[in-house]
DNA sequence: AAGTGGTCTAGACCACGCA
DNA sequence: GCGTGGTCTAGACCACTTG
């Protein structure tokens, strides 16, 4: 760059240039804008500068782009939020309260029809199914019912689910997995609510997730929270 | 690299072998695993091109990297889900129904103490109150209560949010906002039961948002779905 | 003081997708 | 075709942090 902006690296110089003519309607929503060598000879930097900068713009959804067709403004900027959902010890830990867990249920046994989908197993496939209740400061914190596909992860019908959540055993010992996460509201039903200490019918938050290791389901678990969890997003 | 891998291009790559190397435990969490320079020549790239695929992978969450101190795979993976919310319209016609919305509710009065604090107004100041209902064939979607900062955009006022919605008018007007989102469930109060149709006290999933230009709070909402409806996160 | 990641450059080739 | 973004390289300087 001509001058070397104090804040920051140039490429986010640039994106805060770019950000201010979108807001100020220089570029107004679904407006080509100028091609990165274009913008490069305007800000005086390498076209790659240019290039890192709208690149992460359009990750972002701000921009839009296309080869040969160029880059536009979003014409439908899509709100993002992204939730960091951590091991339950550190989101109690972090919190500054004890963490402990009791293992309620634990039985190898064959999935209801939409969990044994979900894992991918064959009808009459037993897989790992438990239950557990999270406390913080003794109180409830999460009703955790997961199943695991012993399939995939043999190993862990010999884990003491009761010295170490199943959450945690899965993070150390099949990292990486990839994830689909989904958030509705649910009633409580009579065991959950004496459960969680809250009357039935109650409404929870309901946190459903299913883990891949490549294409191979690991395990799928629903997480219940009483009534005024909640979870933030940043961005 | 040495050969050309067909898939992709060279920094996907060298993640997916940094990745296949966390996964089968040679490099365990909380490993230092090697610098830039060494891993340029071992995979027989540029520097760059190693430094693109560590830092991706470091936003991820998968490695932590230090200055001096080098790269590390992560300890205490967290697990980020990254949810899209688009505007209502276009979660409604994305799911091919057809849009429609009610205007419920249209004031400029004082907000209650919790609203009046989260946009920054002055005891006494009044803002903008709209209440909307928005339909998918013809059926509850969404009920919106929103709460917008006239000094900050004292053009709203003006505005006929009975034909277009707030939402719409505010991404177009007041496009690249920052915004907090919070999830929880609450239960539906008589009225909101009414407009959702669904029985009091039903379990609706929640999602409050605030937005910022920089740092003037510019208008804050609360969402409700009825029951059943979810938020589905991608990774 | 030194080594690591963080960034930038100038140039190059490629691939996609409009015209 | 051909122009755009997408990627890569070789080299350079800088900034942070730790030994």
């Amino acid at each position: 760059m001509a001058r070397r902006l104090p804040q920051g690296a140039a490429y986010q110089a640039v994106q805060r240039e770019i950000l201010a003519r979108i807001r100020d309607k220089t570029w107004p929503p679904g407006a080509l804008i100028p091609g990165e060598i274009d913008l490069a000879a305007e800000f005086g930097c390498a076209r790659a500068t240019i290039s890192r900068a709208m690149r992460e713009l359009a990750e972002a959804g701000v921009l839009e782009r296309k080869r040969r067709a160029g880059t536009r403004v979003a014409a439908n900027p899509v709100r993002r939020a992204m939730l960091d959902i951590p091991m339950v010890r550190q989101q109690v830990t972090d919190t500054g309260r004890a963490y402990g867990h009791d293992l309620l249920f634990r039985a190898v046994e064959p999935p209801p029809e939409a969990i044994r989908a979900r894992l991918g197993l064959r009808p009459g496939t037993a897989a790992l199914h438990a239950r557990s209740l999270h406390r913080a400061d003794g109180r409830p914190f999460q009703v955790e019912d997961r199943w695991i596909n012993l399939d995939a992860v043999p190993e862990a019908v010999s884990v003491d689910l009761a010295a170490i959540s199943a959450n945690e055993w899965l993070v150390r010992e099949v990292p990486l997995s990839t994830a689909e996460t989904m958030l509705s509201a649910a009633a409580a039903t009579e065991v959950e609510a004496a459960l969680l200490g809250c009357p039935p019918g109650a409404p929870l938050l309901e946190i459903e997730r299913t883990t891949w290791l490549g294409d191979l389901p690991i395990t799928t678990v629903r997480l219940l929270h009483p009534p005024g969890f909640r979870v933030v997003g940043r961005v």
